[in-house]
DNA sequence: ATAAATAAGTTAAACGTTTAACCATAAGGG
DNA sequence: CCCTTATGGTTAAACGTTTAACTTATTTAT
């Protein structure tokens, strides 16, 4: 039963069925409770296609991730669910795998949406850009880009790695090694200067068979454990990860081998994932907040899509000292 | 820039171009040139909306859930992820956070979806029965619920605990405790009446101030703990937990309290979520095939969508000994 | 040579809403 | 009593596709 249809038996027009339904006063109560009543037995279809055809909008918004794994973006997604409601938009997760087949392919190469909010480095410059070209606002949070459609939210990956290099001198801890994330990734390579910066700010020298590439991934993290534990005479006394999945894997894999942690070696990762505050021994991590990020982000893209003016953002990150770090 | 001012710039008719855009071999090589020779140089925004609008249908299914807090669903969504794929269809996924204002409820509603996977007690019946009855197929992970365009796919709760009771019992356990879970929901009904059953098969007596309900969260298997610290000369030798959340709870806060576990209380979770086997120790637990479980919720329902003969379904369960149960 | 089939287009209806513009009728104001 | 305003409704266009049905020109088969 649609519109159309609920119109005849209730001897009125669509234009007059419309308006009850969209609760609009132009309409008696008598009409009104009439067409409610047919509605009531009858059942109404809406058709969402129909209106986003006419209104050329649907208030959603996607959020477009490389996948569900990890919890990472748990937190993120609070703020942004808080955001959407307050803001009267809704929001659907889509993955990028599965490249031009993926939904979140989909979701914005077919203007599904109002608007995106990206954290999927996997999806192109140039898709994005084809996005925003086609009128689509797109918030990143994982690059750089500029388009009068995009804007960008960054961590200030330095201030944290910074304050973690801090504590580590302030306890003596020189030989720092490191693991970095798939290159590839704008947040790996910030990170990996930030780390270059901060070491040379105290005038550390840098080891370059104790800067590992990893994916991000806790085997990447195994890997380094492994490879360090080779070496056993010439250790280093921390290593930062680029983030919180490799330090665990590392962490594990250490432990598993009997080094002691802090007392050998300090752990420290990146992200502060739920899960880093129960390993043993907890995971000392540069944070930053992700609810606050998520909020951020859906209020900028909303304002975005209502033309309103939007400036670029820089999220801080903090060192969080636990128990895998001296 | 449409398909309409697209044939303008071309000199073809509309027909023209959708055929182009669609790789329908009713157009000479030569039009179809020129016409793409014009997309590329002026773009084509596609409307999808019209489309659907048209055709009645968008290839897209929605996983709905409560939250995308808990890595529980990670492993579910890589078999949703594969299945979707392969069978021509994309996926999103939505919450129910916000009621009638969620964006689960707002893709079924207004039937933005060819199909929904539910996996969010919060969704009442009702809700689901009204978008089945618009012809909108759905999957129920969560619950049992009769109509044509519904089908169910449960777990079979009773195994996964009988197995647990029955190697308790083999290591001469005996008084053993259970925590439940909200206790509307349908799997955490079925968990306590299989812990019931279990018990019975074995002659157990059921100490009543034993049996504690919970919400599925952490916060709970504190609370629990602390009850049971409160009693020490009279404490269970284990604790079945209706999920990991709470025995992770549970378990962390025994330990806080140096009680060794398994020696002295055995714990025991459900759902196998990832950071169980993270934790120390590890956590034993009720395990079920989740990817399995994603992959047939897809294909199920797409099989539904395409009016193919489905039926409800059953997926084991097992119980997965580690190190938090003797 | 003629009929039949194919190729390459076009025309126009349809999908189900929304909403500006229009039209009556009734009520209120002077 | 006339003019204005409010109330409650209708009409019809528009949103941008898809696709069955039709047309015309060309090729193939007999």
């Amino acid at each position: 039963m649609n519109i159309k249809e609920l119109a005849q038996k209730a001897g009125v027009s669509v234009a007059t069925v419309s308006y009850v339904l969209n609760g609009k006063n132009k309409v008696s109560s008598t009409t009104r409770n009439k067409v409610l009543a047919i509605i009531e037995s009858e059942g109404y279809e809406f058709n969402s296609a129909a209106r986003d055809l006419k209104k050329q909008s649907n208030k959603i918004i996607v959020i477009c991730l490389e996948s569900l794994h990890g919890s990472f973006f748990n937190e993120l997604i609070d703020g942004i669910e808080q955001a959407a409601i307050k803001l009267g938009y809704n929001f659907i997760v889509a993955t990028s795998f599965g490249g031009t087949k993926s939904s979140a392919y989909k979701m914005l190469s077919e203007r599904r949406v109002d608007g995106a909010i990206i954290l999927a480095p996997i999806l192109e410059n140039e898709f994005l850009l084809a996005a925003a070209a086609k009128n689509t606002p797109v918030i990143l949070l994982d690059r750089e880009l500029n388009h009068p459609n995009i804007r960008n939210i960054l961590l200030d990956n330095i201030s944290g790695i910074e304050q973690a290099i801090d504590e580590l001198v302030s306890k003596k801890i020189t030989n720092i090694a490191y693991i970095g994330g798939i290159e590839s990734h704008f947040d790996a390579q910030q990170r990996l200067s930030a780390f270059y910066s901060s070491m040379a700010k105290h005038q550390l020298t840098i080891n370059k068979s104790w800067v590992f590439s990893g994916e991000f991934d806790q085997a990447s993290g195994k890997r380094v454990a492994l490879s360090l534990l080779n070496n056993r005479d010439k250790c280093p006394e921390a290593v930062i990860c680029a983030n919180d999945e490799m330090a665990i894997g590392l962490e594990q894999t250490l432990l598993a081998h009997n080094i002691k942690i802090p007392e050998q070696i300090s752990v420290i990762g990146f992200d502060d994932i739920v899960i880093s505050r129960y390993i043993t021994p907890s995971l000392s991590t540069i944070s930053y907040p992700k609810q606050e990020l998520g909020y951020l982000a859906v209020d900028s893209l909303i304002k975005l899509i209502q033309k309103k003016e939007v400036t670029n953002l820089k999220i801080r990150t903090s060192f969080i000292k636990r128990n895998s770090s001296k």
